[in-house]
DNA sequence: AAGAGCATGTAAGCTGTTACATGATTAT
DNA sequence: ATAATCATGTAACAGCTTACATGCTCTT
């Protein structure tokens, strides 16, 4: 049962509901207001998948409604439900989810200390650090290879490209040595120890509006 | 009639088109050779999209078969298939593409010189530099916001998006520069008067194998 | 003759987009 | 009261993914 893959917004929505039980506007918030806003804020995008979750038993809403209040319906990750986001953040770094899927890879690291811990953070900088050093290296074979014959934009285009995995690789240094510093064990093998949980963007309720 | 847009994919397909006519297969090579692995070279993917553009009188196909050769349908750009991909281009690029669709920008940029002529493509460059400073700047400012409450894993995601900004914005400065030694008049409004068509990427040909 | 690669497609399924729809509650 | 906002949904549609299917040609 529950066979396909969990689409990448509904393992975002897993990931910001184990930070905080949340309603779908509550989410719609989220994704419409902070950085998140990479992913869409449409409600015809966040209830269908809340709802799909939900029948996979990853997440589970109650309905709250006292006196004076508007009804909503607020979710909760299952214990299946943080299975699932761990085994997503965890899933090694290929070269696949560099090209295609950046934006997914960077989501699983945002998530990763506090749903598994740092040395999941470590981890991921560790094979992304990778990936990007290989892909890079092969970039700038094309580049090479067709420097003469492209026209100045299509070479500027992919000399972007390889600036941006570039950034990000530096990125990635710093960012080890930012766990470094702060003494997280390199993860040789085995399961992390450390299950942090602590409750961020607790400034994020402001109110914003939404149109339908 | 045909009024919803063309898709990202059919976008892409118009702009290789237009730098050279080819068959469902050598577009399918582009693509899984290539830095453009961003884009899909699944065969569900790209025949269906080009017989939407021929559907639409974007593309036209001819059929190539001489004595010991294979079937194989070459499309070319009509007359309409230009417009639309000149349009395309000349898009003024919007905050949401920066957010949502930065690759799609890239692509148009790279297309923009053969396409429509260098000024367009200052034209982008020019836009996206400003798009992107205001963006940064309210990045910047969300990253301030939560600097004390979010999970490191969290602020470094972040801090990895806008350095990423950061260092695109860097690259359209020095893009720019390249243009402008080259003697691009800035385009202060008008239709370009450069009409420069080259084709380059000669050396994709390439064998290499695709499995279905 | 058999297998590998060329070249084109189709069909099912899922997901996101766009647009619409519905009530309840708070503000003016 | 009326409008705006809260909060949730549904329905039609388009596009991509995955998997399958089909013949033809070249190599060995």
């Amino acid at each position: 049962m529950a066979k396909a893959a969990i689409s990448k917004l509904g393992c975002a929505l897993l990931g910001l509901l184990q930070q905080r039980p949340s309603s779908g506007y509550d989410l719609r918030k989220i994704f419409s207001t902070t950085a998140m806003t990479t992913y869409s804020d449409s409600p015809g995008a966040i209830y269908p998948a809340l709802q799909r979750l939900q029948q996979r038993g990853c997440i589970r809403g109650s309905i709250e409604s006292g006196s004076g209040m508007r009804r909503r319906q607020v979710f909760r990750l299952t214990a299946q439900g943080t299975a699932e986001l761990r085994k997503w953040i965890a899933r090694p770094v290929l070269r696949a989810d560099i090209i295609r899927g950046l934006d997914e890879v960077m989501l699983r690291f945002a998530f990763s200390e506090q749903a598994v811990g740092p040395s999941a953070s470590v981890r991921i900088l560790q094979s992304l650090q990778a990936g990007l050093a290989s892909y890079i290296r092969d970039l700038h074979a094309q580049l090479g290879a067709g420097k003469t014959t492209m026209p100045t934009s299509g070479r500027l285009a992919l000399e972007s490209g390889i600036k941006g995995y570039e950034c990000l690789l530096r990125w990635t240094k710093d960012a080890l040595g930012t766990y470094r510093s702060r003494n997280i064990a390199p993860p040789r093998d085995g399961r992390p120890k450390d299950q942090e949980m602590k409750v961020w963007s607790s400034e994020l309720k402001e109110t914003k509006k939404l149109k339908n």
